[in-house]
DNA sequence: CAAGGTCATTATCGAACGATAATACTGTTA
DNA sequence: TAACAGTATTATCGTTCGATAATGACCTTG
């Protein structure tokens, strides 16, 4: 009654968009950024799983229908978060003196486009349990150490500040990605909106300053 | 049944630490305490009254008795907090020239002492709401604007990096509290625990080294 | 001792939670 | 067309949620 058969009558389409669609993949995927969104904003234990089928044009059992569980669902809205940021950040060749500058421009670019992985990391790294177990061991380690030897071929390169390595991930993180996954909260702090291209450049650029200030003037001809 | 009368019987000491004490004043710090434990680790929606309660050897009435209701609790427990910080904040001289300087120090070590507080911030400043409308209105507006014109202070000093003052307040907050507001995370990613004294006393160094590049070397002596 | 006020304790309310069972529908294949 | 597989929809389960009512214990004051 209250969701009028999202899906089969070709009735309500506003509401939801591409729900013409009929394929597994496709509810999947519209299930997903659902969770995504619940996730980032109210954390996983205060999601509902109803409101997220709802966001998806969806009835609430068919999240277990297509992915048994709340946790599974969970995990597959963090793959999918993640593999966005590796369309990313594998471009560029790794290990070459400007690793570090675009990692830091990257973080900071899909940091203000998907604020949403920053939030729920930040949100999951607060408190032990499995599921940051599962995020450390599958997906966080390898990217934090990728992270570290770049940052140790940029001070080996005389062009990095002093900072510890393990401090690396958390305060380029930190800088770089706090003010979008609280953006509603700079919105109201601040006249200027930080999501804003001309704010995010001025953004990237800063931190390659502050973090790389070896580094020649490179983007200013 | 459960619980085995909290405050009566002086049955059960070892689970309720200074359950003897019968105060209001008490039992209230007790429930603010367990409260700021809940909401940073699940945050406010998922953090249920009845885990507060046990946490502070109370039953749950005892919450909409003290406090009315679940949100009051939430904001007594912010105030507790942001209390704790201004007992650090408002010592030294506001004003001065190393005004930057101690409170990029107190930033650190208060972030490493009380995560709990940038743990509920960060959660709150991702999605709108009347709670984060009253957190900037009663409290981080005023905290950001101080921040904002202490780096004015120091960017005349010629002492600043070269970082926006829009950018100030979460790009200083974040690299300097991320780290312990994700403690768990960094435990799991690293071998050191970034609560050890020797590291928070090495990442407020680092901070002040990097935002502040052009200070002189003060505590080497 | 009697009365009243403060707070603890128990019981319980209606709503929302994640999950499952049961049923209905749709498209493909024999 | 009949049978079947895949999925949508409805109904409902047991649990937990925040909040309130009802009762009882304790202490002070007359």
């Amino acid at each position: 009654m209250t969701l009028s058969t999202p899906a089969t009558a070709p009735t309500d389409e506003r509401a939801l968009p591409a729900s013409r669609d009929h394929s597994r993949a496709q509810l999947r995927a519209r299930l997903v950024q659902s969770a995504i969104t619940q996730f980032a904003t109210h954390g996983f234990e205060g999601a509902s799983t109803r409101a997220i089928a709802e966001g998806a044009g969806a009835h609430q059992p068919q999240i277990n229908y297509h992915f048994d569980n709340k946790e599974n669902l969970w995990r597959a809205a963090l793959e999918q978060l993640l593999s966005e940021l590796d369309d990313l950040l594998s471009e560029p060749s790794q290990a070459s003196d400007v690793a570090m500058e675009t990692t830091i421009r990257v973080l900071v670019t899909f940091g203000s486009r998907r604020p949403e992985l920053n939030q729920i990391l930040i949100h999951e790294g607060a408190n032990p349990g499995p599921r940051l177990a599962w995020l450390v061991d599958t997906h966080l380690r390898t990217r934090s150490q990728q992270l570290r030897s770049a940052w140790e071929h940029a001070v080996a390169a005389g062009i990095a500040a002093d900072v510890p390595s393990d401090l690396v991930y958390h305060t380029v993180l930190g800088a770089s990605a706090l003010v979008y996954a609280n953006a509603p909260e700079a919105r109201l702090l601040f006249a200027t909106d930080p999501t804003d291209p001309d704010q995010v450049q001025a953004h990237a650029d800063a931190m390659v300053r502050l973090f790389l200030p070896g580094i020649t003037q490179r983007n200013q001809q």
